[in-house]
RNA sequence: GUCCCCAUCGUCUAGAGGCCUAGGACACCUCCCUUUCACGGAGGCGACCGGGGUUCGAAUCCCCGUGGGGACGCCA
C-alpha cells in the first residue's frame, strides 16, 4: 500500500511552531515509506480565511523545505464534490435537514449546561421510523446534519495514544452543511481524506474529539478508515499554552530571529519524538529514522536554550558561503561591501564559534565595517594611563612588521617582555581599542582581519 | 458540568516486568585548556506525582486518587 499522509491548515494565521512539527512529521512518514505529502488547505471558513495566510503559510513551509507531492489543494474549490456527497447522503438517509434556529440551538445549549449535561443537539428534527417530525417553518433554510449512530461504540488504535474508544451515545448529529449550502470541517475532512487516499492521518491533539465522528461519516460513506495519529500540543517555554496572546510565533519569526532551518528543524523533530540518545541529525537522517512508536503522548514545553545550542552546532557546521550570504543580509547597509573592508567570509571563520544566533553573529562582527563605540567603563578599566607608554611603543613597531597574525603576535610579545607586563595587560586595552569590547578571538587574529591600516588607525585615536 | 487524553531530572527525553544503585541531551556548578569572552575536554548536581493491588520481581501491568491538558460551534 503506497503511504499518503496530509498537512491540512486552515489560512486562519501563519504557520506556527506546532503546525510547523504536525508538517514535519507527516512529511517524514510520508518520505519514510516512500509516500506522498499531500497540503490541503482547509479555507473553509470564509469569514476568518485569508490569502495572506495561505500565503505565510506556504512560506514556512518553503523556508523549511517541506516540500509537498501534491497539491496544494483548496476546499473552497472543491464545493462541487462536496454538494455531490451531501446529496448522495441526503439520498441514502445517514445525513438529513435540520431547521432549527440558532437562537433555538443556543438555548438549547444553555439549559443543557445548567442542569450540568454535556451541550449537545436533541435530534428533534432527526427522522426515525415511526416518529412524527415537527412542522417545517417557513422562511428557514434549513442546515444539514449527519444522522450518527445512537448506539453502539466508536474505536479507534490511536498511532500515538493507543486505543481510544467513545460510545456513540457521547456524539450529536452534527451539522455538515451550512443554511447557506458551505459545507463545515468535519464533513471536508472526511470527504477529502476519503478522496484524496489519505493513509495515516497525522494531527494535533485538539482533534481526538473529531475523531469518532469522522470515522462514523467515513463508514456512512462506505469508506476505508484511515490509520490516527495525535499529536500532543507544545507549550511554550513558560509551561502556558501557546495562543496567539501568548507566544505563539510564525516559524518565520525564527528566521527574522537568527535560526538556521537546519536548527529549527532539528530541535522539532526531538520536541515529542526520539531516536535513542540521537540529538544531532539532518533531515535524511530523521526521514530514515521516524517512525510514529517513538512519538510522546504527553505534552511537550518548548526549549529556547536547547534550539540555541542546536543554532550554535549548525552555525559551525554551515559552510562560509551559505553563512556568509545570510550574514550579508543582516548587515547594516552593505558596510562590509567597501573597498579593502575584511573578507566577511574570513571574520565569520574566526566568530562562528562563538556564535548561538546570526543576528547576534551579524552583531559581534560589525565592528570590523563601523568604528566601534567602547564603553566608558570598558575604556576606564582596561584603557590605564599606566599602559599608554607600551601602547605606545607598540604602534610603532606595528607600523614596520609584515602584517600577519604570527607577526603581529611577536610584536605585541616584544613589547609586553621589554616592559615586564603580562600578555592580557595589553592585549585587554587593544581589544576595547580594536574591537569596542573586552571579548573577542585571539587579539592577533583579529588586527590580522582588521588590516594594518585600520588597526594603527584605531590604535591612534587613543594615543591622542 | 460531561466526555477524552496525559503524568521519569528545571526542560526535551531513553525506558515496552528483571539489563535501572534509572541512561543521554539542554541548562546549571566545578575543574582543565587559555591572551579576555566563547568554543572544546573532564567531572558534578538532579527525576520514576501519591496510594493500593498483580507478580518471586514494577518506572514499566491494573485500579483509585491528585495534578495538568483538550473537546463539547451553522470555527478549523
Amino acid at each position: 500500500m503506497v503511504i499518503r499522509t496530509r498537512f491540512a491548515p486552515s489560512p486562519t494565521g501563519f504557520l506556527h511552531i506546532g503546525g510547523a512539527r504536525t508538517a514535519l512529521f507527516s512529511w517524514a512518514y510520508a518520505k519514510k515509506h516512500g509516500g506522498k505529502f499531500i497540503l490541503r488547505i482547509e479555507d473553509t471558513d470564509v469569514e476568518r480565511s485569508t490569502p495572506e495566510a495561505v500565503q505565510a503559510i506556504l512560506d514556512g513551509m518553503h523556508w523549511l523545505g517541506l516540500d509537498y507531492d501534491e497539491g496544494p489543494f483548496y476546499q473552497m474549490q472543491r464545493m462541487e464534490t462536496y454538494k455531490k456527497v451531501l446529496q448522495t447522503m441526503l439520498d441514502k438517509g445517514t445525513a438529513y435537514h435540520c431547521y432549527c434556529s440558532k437562537e433555538e440551538l443556543d438555548a438549547l445549549r444553555e439549559s443543557q449546561m445548567q442542569q450540568g449535561l454535556k451541550p449537545r443537539y436533541d435530534g428533534r428534527w432527526r427522522p426515525e421510523t415511526g416518529k412524527t417530525l415537527p412542522q417545517i417553518p417557513t422562511g428557514i433554510t434549513p442546515t444539514v446534519r449527519f444522522k450518527n449512530p445512537q448506539t453502539g461504540v466508536v474505536a479507534w488504535n490511536d498511532l500515538v495514544k493507543g486505543r481510544i474508544e467513545i460510545a456513540n451515545a457521547e456524539l450529536d448529529d452534527l451539522i455538515i452543511a451550512r443554511a447557506d449550502g458551505t459545507p463545515t470541517y468535519n464533513f471536508c475532512v472526511v470527504v477529502d481524506d476519503f478522496e484524496m487516499g489519505i493513509t495515516q492521518v497525522i494531527r494535533g491533539d485538539d482533534h481526538v474529539n473529531n475523531t469518532p465522528r469522522q470515522i462514523n461519516m467515513l463508514m456512512a460513506l462506505g469508506a476505508t478508515i484511515p490509520e490516527y495519529a495525535h499529536l500532543s500540543m507544545i507549550l511554550g517555554d513558560d509551561g502556558q499554552k501557546l495562543s496567539k496572546r501568548h507566544g505563539a510565533v510564525s516559524v518565520m519569526q525564527y528566521h527574522e530571529d537568527g535560526y538556521l532551518k537546519e536548527a529549527v528543524l532539528n530541535y522539532l523533530a526531538r520536541l515529542g519524538w526520539s531516536h535513542g540518545d540521537a540529538e544531532i541529525f539532518n533531515m535524511q537522517q530523521f526521514c530514515e529514522w521516524f517512525d510514529l512508536d517513538h512519538i510522546t503522548p504527553s505534552a511537550a514545553q518548548f526549549n529556547t536554550e536547547k534550539l540555541n545550542w542546536l543554532n550554535a552546532h549548525y552555525i559551525k557546521e554551515a559552510t562560509l558561503d551559505a553563512l556568509a550570504e545570510d550574514i550579508s543580509t543582516r548587515l547594516q547597509a552593505n558596510i562590509h561591501k567597501a573597498s579593502g573592508a575584511p573578507d566577511l567570509k574570513a571574520v565569520l571563520n574566526l566568530y562562528r564559534e562563538r556564535a548561538n544566533n546570526l543576528n547576534q553573529l551579524a552583531n559581534d562582527v560589525t565592528y570590523f565595517y563601523a568604528l566601534p563605540q567602547a564603553s566608558a567603563a570598558d575604556v576606564e578599566k582596561h584603557i590605564t594611563p599606566e599602559i599608554m607608554p607600551a601602547m605606545q611603543k607598540l604602534h610603532q613597531q606595528l607600523a614596520h612588521i609584515e602584517w600577519t597574525a604570527e607577526a603581529i603576535h611577536q610584536a605585541i610579545n616584544a613589547v609586553v617582555t621589554e616592559f615586564g607586563l603580562k600578555f592580557p595587560k595589553l592585549a585587554m586595552p587593544l581589544r576595547v581599542m580594536l574591537t569596542g569590547i573586552a571579548q573577542s578571538p585571539s587579539i592577533d587574529q583579529v588586527m590580522a582581519l582588521l588590516g594594518q591600516n585600520e588597526t594603527l588607525s584605531r590604535i591612534n585615536a587613543y594615543l591622542k
